[in-house]
DNA sequence: TCCCGCACGTTGTACGTATAACTAGATGCT
DNA sequence: AGCATCTAGTTATACGTACAACGTGCGGGA
């Protein structure tokens, strides 16, 4: 490290090796094959080392053109699923050579100032989740390759999108308390503007529909526990015969609605079935362990890449939503 | 890779207003009073507008040689602690023009390929969890300016470090449990190498030593909610008088040992006190809601800022740790 | 009149890298 | 011998930006 403070360049590194810059980058590059004797390459490798040469990736990116950097912009990462997404796009990203970058909406700041401007530096993709809105819209002007997660296939226009076969995540949620004998249903919905959350309803309130003699109620809870907590009491108040079974948009809503289930005296399955969504940790930790369905979120991150890969490629990505599995614990019972 | 067409950049926009490509940089730059006229910048912004320009930030890097980006390095997301760091952070950040980028270690991809080469592309410091282990030896080469988190103070040679008061943390719960009368202890304790929890243990064994009569046990267990029950379940049948109280190195290790006790037919806080540690959203999801302390995650993440941008400054870090709270709750009780 | 300063720009250059295009000597083939 | 081919490099250039340095009219003060 002679140079005192700025870090060494290509260049110095060629002159402590005593060849050409061009040299250094192409056996640092790899592509010395045939070019470049080996003695020689090995010098340069040696001068590399010694120095502590670190590439300048700016100047490689403007060189290039490209990054293999892509970013995933993800909601608040308030459950472990987007850290399983998050793990499967890392893993298949690294096998192509990409690397992979993080950007969740962070609460409370506000879109006047771009909070990802320099995160955007250099990539050659997105990944975004639909549930993360308010950061789209700067995504959308920079007109990059852009992958959706969770989102309205049709209304999308264009846009390559990968989805959890969600709907049928409702449809094994309605078939299972429906053979259980379940008629009156409450569905605790989450408050929040989202394809994946409107899948939900639509297609339980189809499925009972199809049965004569079932009755549906919806209320709306903020995604957290706190708020379908409340929710869950205020709905339970109101007159007329009481649900029983209690089908929430995702676990976190469930654990909410088991506090205010206990805060009411009502027991989980005896007086109410409960189900979830997700099959987070949290499903079982609570007690008892929690009817859901399970989604398998790093399967759904390695889609979502190797989705943006192929377009990335100019090929056609893979069709098909990924299939997802009722697990069925101690919070559904057969109604008494 | 296709990408349509090029996207326009400075010199485009320079010809498509009739000037020079500087004067779109001074424009764009808002360096342009005195040097522009308000008809020609106007005139700029204009094409810059219709081209739909949006500057090469790889290009912009090289030349400034800074990136106004920072790097936060988080071990696996498998709870909301860290988005809660991250928002902190980003929120100071975004006040003094930074981005952040999140890094959190993928598990299940080897250090062979080190797969955020790219993402560090053009950054200006990191702040670095010690719980991210893996990820910081190829941080270390890199040189940057480094601000770690939950790091032994006097390990760390010169690094800057940002810490929670753990130490106090345990010394609240120990306080707490000993005047409620437990004697009798035991520790389950995360088997991760790590400062904060190494302070967790050294801290609670100083404490219950000082009190005379009292016994303390460790039990080790993987951070898990499965790894919990198991080493719970197993520490809980070994011979001798069971323990009264079990102090647990956080709230998901807690929610593990929730699960062994009710297997066991063990009542909280009847047969046992538990304390965690964190106040997760989990911590009162379960029952009987936890006695715990509560971290500010995001506190945290904004002191890790501060700390990096005074670094970056030549200034000098705020100093002193920060500051928790013990929250009582159900799951701790007066022995019996 | 001369010259200075100001308003309004432009020209030129450097950041560090990857690679196309070239060179010079050695070797092989006919 | 004459020419093609191979080896082992070098030279030159471009990526897009920010900014230092350099014009160039024009009005005004001495």
């Amino acid at each position: 490290m002679v140079r005192g403070s700025t870090r060494p360049t290509s260049r110095d590194v060629a002159q402590a090796a005593g060849v050409s810059q061009a040299a250094v980058s192409l056996v640092l590059g790899d592509k010395w094959r045939g070019r470049v004797s080996e003695p020689t390459a090995e010098r340069v490798r040696q001068a590399a080392h010694d120095l502590g040469y670190r590439p300048n990736l700016a100047a490689r990116n403007l060189r290039l053109g490209h990054t293999r950097t892509v970013l995933l912009v993800v909601p608040a990462l308030t459950t472990e699923f987007f850290a399983g997404v998050y793990t499967g796009a890392a893993r298949v990203a690294a096998a192509h050579g990409f690397g992979v970058v993080l950007y969740p909406s962070p609460e409370g700041i506000g879109p006047a100032r771009d909070p990802f401007a320099s995160a955007r530096a250099a990539l050659d993709g997105v990944i975004a989740s639909s549930m993360a809105a308010d950061a789209l819209t700067a995504i959308r002007g920079d007109q990059l390759p852009l992958v959706m997660l969770d989102s309205d296939p049709e209304g999308s226009l264009g846009t390559t999108t990968v989805n959890l076969d969600i709907a049928d995540a409702a449809r094994q949620i309605a078939e299972h308390l429906l053979a259980l004998g379940h008629r009156r249903f409450l569905h605790l919905a989450a408050d929040v503007a989202s394809w994946t959350f409107d899948v939900r309803a639509r297609e339980l309130a189809a499925r009972l529909a199809a049965v004569p003699g079932t009755e549906l109620r919806t209320v709306r809870a903020p995604l957290s526990i706190e708020g379908a907590q409340a929710a869950t009491a205020g709905a339970l108040a109101a007159a007329g015969p009481r649900p029983t079974a209690l089908v929430c948009d995702d676990d976190k809503l469930a654990a909410g609605a088991y506090k205010a289930l206990r805060r009411l005296g009502l027991r989980v399955p005896d007086d109410l079935s409960v189900t979830g969504l997700d099959d987070l940790a949290l499903a079982t930790a609570i007690d008892p362990e929690l009817t859901t369905v399970r989604l398998d979120a790093e399967l759904f991150g390695e889609r979502g890449m190797r989705a943006l890969l192929a377009v990335l490629d100019g090929r056609t990505p893979e069709a098909g939503d990924i299939p997802v599995q009722l697990v069925v614990r101690g919070s559904t019972a057969p109604v008494r």
